[in-house]
DNA sequence: GCCGCCATTTGATCTGGATCAAGAATAATC
DNA sequence: GATTATTCTTGATCCAGATCAAATGGCGGC
């Protein structure tokens, strides 16, 4: 399986898009030995009840490309958990396009949104061959009544959630697209990195389409501004293929450097 | 109990804003005989168990307009519900401005994007006089341990703020300052039917200034499209008295009528 | 390897809403 | 009640980024 080799032979390579397989084994890690849980649900936990966790998780065989996780409409009954490969989660605009809400990387946990109404009201599509981990949300609930950590790491877990949704509306409602396409790449490159990718060298797995869907821009308007931005060596665009050559200077690009678009409030 | 006979005398008057004095004897009321109880932490709840919410509540004593609940950078300790009035949260930006991220109608909850951090990360401060019910947090997650379905209320209120995040982002990522600003408008109406107010006839406690922070536009746009409503008959404006006079048309400029700005994807 | 489709880039033009600039209406201060 | 400070409205102008239009380049399918 082609991805045994890949993960024996690079195991740091920051391959995010590239048409790997997922190997069957990998599946099987429990949590106490994924190297994701410090980004996940048992961080924290105590070993006896990382195994409790462990009892419920569910492994999925992996999902492909356009594979859809669930649905908009569909009934929720699980959180799921990326283990390897990457989707978006996206909200149907009543007019018939879509809003892209997020991009999932390993590690991180989809379907939060949906516990309130018990039904999801947004789509997850898998942007790379990628293995999941399905949680039952009931019996995740019942486990941690009786854990208080894994309650607590729940309640962080969705408040997090909060925090990041409201960062995302500072993102569209103050700043300008340089800023918006800035702080996008940084993330990203954030989140490779604590998953023990590289920073500064990565793919995407989605196209230009979805990330100005995301960051509410227009197509042209994304693919202008990387040329720019490769232009002003800040980073080098071939393709998916991404190099960010400063990250000092993007990071410059967010704060207070370029001036942001709308006014500043009473 | 001076809310009863406010319900009683004139239970659908849309004061929102006005300047109203907050009788010591509100606060004193239990979840129990809250009428806010079924939009708050309380809902669905035992009679016991609500009770054993109610000892960990605090009535604090009023706040005032532009008093700080909390500010960004405080310790995070309780969650807030509004019991009266109404408040804006807040997050500072970088280069000095700031990012409305909502306004707080009685029986919402405030504080739930900080229990990741312990930290707030946004400000909190009053618009017109509220009496504020304060719910320490670590108290709270004692209770919810041994609660399961205050537990499970828990996670429908945080996934709840989720969804709501999510709407904004549609917002602020696709639709037109027009659409925006009907979104804001039937946002507010339905939140105040639900607290036994008038749908269509309300005081704004925001600014325009706030109001078009919030929803990513300028004053004058706000300004100009509220002068618009008004000269197309949806709405009728008088400084902060608003009267809806055409709730269906109002809707029908959300959905698929106004075409909305950017492009859709994929 | 060839064909056709879709994604991306680049250029030209258009426009919604920002910004600038005054007034007008209210509210706060003394 | 006069004075000053806000807040809100309205008009004129500007511009970032959308939209329109085309050329180019990859890639999947066969």
């Amino acid at each position: 399986m082609a991805a045994k080799q890949r993960a024996a032979s690079n195991p740091e390579s920051g391959v995010l898009s590239q048409h790997k397989v997922i190997s069957l084994e990998t599946l099987r890690v429990a949590c106490k030995n994924c190297s994701l849980s410090s980004l996940c649900l048992p961080m924290g936990l105590s070993p006896e009840d990382t195994e409790r966790l462990d009892d419920i998780v569910r492994h999925a065989r992996p999902l492909h490309r356009n594979d859809f996780l669930f649905r908009a409409g569909d009934r929720f009954r699980s959180l799921y958990v990326v283990k390897t490969g990457a989707l978006k989660s996206f909200a149907p605009c009543p007019e018939g396009g879509e809003q892209v809400l997020g991009f999932h990387l390993p590690g991180e946990i989809i379907g939060l949104d949906a516990i309130d109404k018990e039904l999801h009201v947004c789509s997850a599509k898998v942007l790379e061959t990628s293995a999941i981990c399905e949680i039952p949300f009931a019996r995740l609930a019942e486990l941690t009544a009786t854990i208080p950590s894994l309650q607590h790491q729940m309640f962080r877990l969705l408040s997090k959630e909060i925090g990041h949704d409201t960062e995302m509306l500072l993102l569209l409602g103050k700043k300008s697209a340089e800023e918006r396409l800035a702080v996008f790449l940084l993330s990203l490159s954030q989140r490779l990195q604590k998953r023990g990718l590289s920073a500064s060298d990565f793919y995407l797995s989605m196209s230009r389409h979805e990330i100005g869907n995301y960051l509410g821009l227009a197509v042209e308007t994304v693919s202008r501004i990387f040329t720019r931005f490769q232009e002003d060596g800040l980073m080098c665009v071939d393709r998916k293929h991404i190099q960010l050559l400063n990250l000092p200077a993007l990071e410059a690009l967010i704060g207070s450097t370029g001036q942001n678009r709308r006014q500043q409030q009473q």
